[in-house]
RNA sequence: GUGGUUGUAGUUCAGUUGGUUAGAACGCCUGAUUGUGGUUCAGGAGGUCGCCGGUUCGAGUCCGGUCUUCCACCCCA
């Protein structure tokens, strides 16, 4: 056989013991989360037929969807194979793809179940997504999402329970210093609007997007780029910067928007949040990437450096339209779980007690007490004693060195003396003393 | 997709203007210690120097291509 040097393809990773153990700490967080505020978990399958996901993600989007290969003798059926099209040739060899990420697969589940589910419709989803993207720094082409939407309700009682959601969630990841921006599609329709773009929202929407990033000199640059003149700049600018608390916003923007009337509908949707919810940023300047928001739209931040987001989410009124459902508003938020994960591991709030592993190992001196070794662990699992056992008998030393390597905190030796005498030996593997000790005592001691 | 960067033992990395047999640390195996780990000591195994081609008497080292790693851009989580 040819011996090949084992690798991992580009942007994936795997997820060791001592990593998984965080992870699945992580996750647990979440669900317990999730359930406490009636969110019910839904899985769907990695696969989607690519119709399905082709055209939700923009011209950019189609190309980083992963495509899974037709099975078969797929080339006999091609026509025009000398072409050399590759896009053409794509649809006829490719009919699904891996999912991109979680919402359009959920708004599809949502538009072929509406016989079952009864509206309004919550579920949470952590799966994982890929995307043909080219990796760096904190960026795969295979990582989780963790995505909660409440769909089948424009009720802006919604948005406060996720900005609730996730004050709570981040309370128990011991995650403080974090900040809610929040701004609402219509606003922005509506200034766009005032101020007759409105040809050009989408684009504006990308680059007030990244006026952060960016900072305020390129947003101007980029504006120019798509044609805006100088006075149209000076206004869009005067809003967006707008100072002020809350109240000072919305006060102002009813004025400015005297004359859209989807850009009133928006303020009033945020004045009547500020009621209903925990603290948020009323954050003009926030616009989100993705096109199919339709109204409020929201990030979380970590206040002490620019990162990026930690979540990011918005309601979306035509999402299942295109599966043939219409008139279904949406509201989702997607948190960032491998950004969160990164911060927790740099802030130290794994707790220690995850990582420990068994809290005994039977060793067995010969063969002949394998069995006796079996008996003991079973008993010792019976009393809810996380137990491994060596399952063969080489030297002593080999058994405490795994004990060792292992963090495992006892021992427990079987051998000629212990059987006979029904007294085993445990060794406390950190301070190195043992003593023989019956079956009862040694469940008592070790579970303290 | 564009630009840059990286590749030598299981891992992290040395390797001089091209010159005998490519090194270290950690890890692994054996022994000191045949019923006792962590520490120590002695020994050992492990490399087609990413791959293909070229230059040269001679290439880990120079050149070309290709793949890979990481970083930035586009875009996004």
């Amino acid at each position: 056989m040819k011996k090949i040097t084992p690798t991992l393809p580009k942007g994936t990773r795997d997820f060791g013991p001592g990593e998984m153990k965080k992870r699945e700490y992580l996750f647990k967080i979440f669900k317990d989360t999730f359930s406490l505020y009636g969110f019910n978990a839904l899985e769907t399958p990695s696969m989607e037929n690519i119709n399905v996901l082709n055209g939700k993600y923009g011209e950019e989007g189609d190309k980083l969807i992963f495509r899974i290969l037709d099975s078969g003798d797929f080339i006999k059926d091609i026509d025009n194979i000398e072409s050399k099209d590759s896009n053409n040739l794509r649809k006829e060899i490719s009919k699904k793809g891996l999912r991109y990420d979680l919402t359009v697969p959920f708004a599809r589940y949502v538009s072929m179940n509406r016989d079952k589910i009864t509206l309004p419709f919550k579920r949470y989803q952590i799966q994982n997504v890929w995307r043909a993207d080219r990796p760096q720094k904190g960026r795969f082409r295979e990582f989780y999402q963790c995505d909660v939407d409440y769909i089948g309700t424009k009720s802006i009682v919604c948005e406060a329970e996720i900005i609730d959601l996730v004050y709570s969630i981040f309370e128990k990841l011991k995650i403080q210093d974090f900040s809610v921006k929040l701004n609402n599609r219509k606003v922005l329709f509506g200034i766009v609007e005032t101020l007759s773009l409105q040809d050009n929202f989408d684009k504006i929407c990308i680059i007030i997007d990244k006026i952060d990033k960016i900072g305020k000199d390129k947003f101007v640059e980029e504006l120019k780029y798509i044609d805006l003149s100088k006075s149209q700049i000076e206004k869009l600018n005067s809003v967006l910067f707008f100072d002020g608390s809350n109240d000072d916003k919305i006060k102002f923007l009813k004025d400015f928007l005297f004359k859209s009337s989807t850009g009133l509908e928006g303020i009033n949707e945020i004045e009547n949040l500020t009621k209903l919810s925990k603290e948020f940023i009323f954050d003009i300047n926030l616009a989100r990437g993705l096109s199919y928001y339709t109204s409020s739209i929201f990030e979380v931040i970590l206040d002490e450096k620019n990162i990026g987001s930690l979540c990011g989410g918005g309601r979306y009124d035509d999402l299942t339209e295109i599966f043939g459902y219409k008139d279904i508003s949406g509201i989702g938020i997607s948190f960032g779980i491998e950004r969160i994960y990164e911060i927790m591991k740099e802030r130290n709030l794994f707790p220690d007690s995850i990582s420990k592993k068994d809290t005994v190992l039977v060793c067995s001196m010969s063969e002949k007490y394998l069995d006796d070794s079996l008996r003991i662990s079973s008993i010792l699992r019976n009393n809810n004693i996380s137990t491994d056992l060596y399952p063969d008998n080489p030297k002593l030393k080999k058994q405490l060195q795994y004990a060792n390597k292992n963090d495992i905190p006892y021992v427990i030796i079987i051998g000629e003396d212990e059987v006979t005498s029904k007294l085993f030996t445990l060794k406390d593997m950190e301070t190195g003393s043992q003593e023989k000790l019956g079956i009862d005592e040694i469940i008592s001691k070790v579970s303290s």
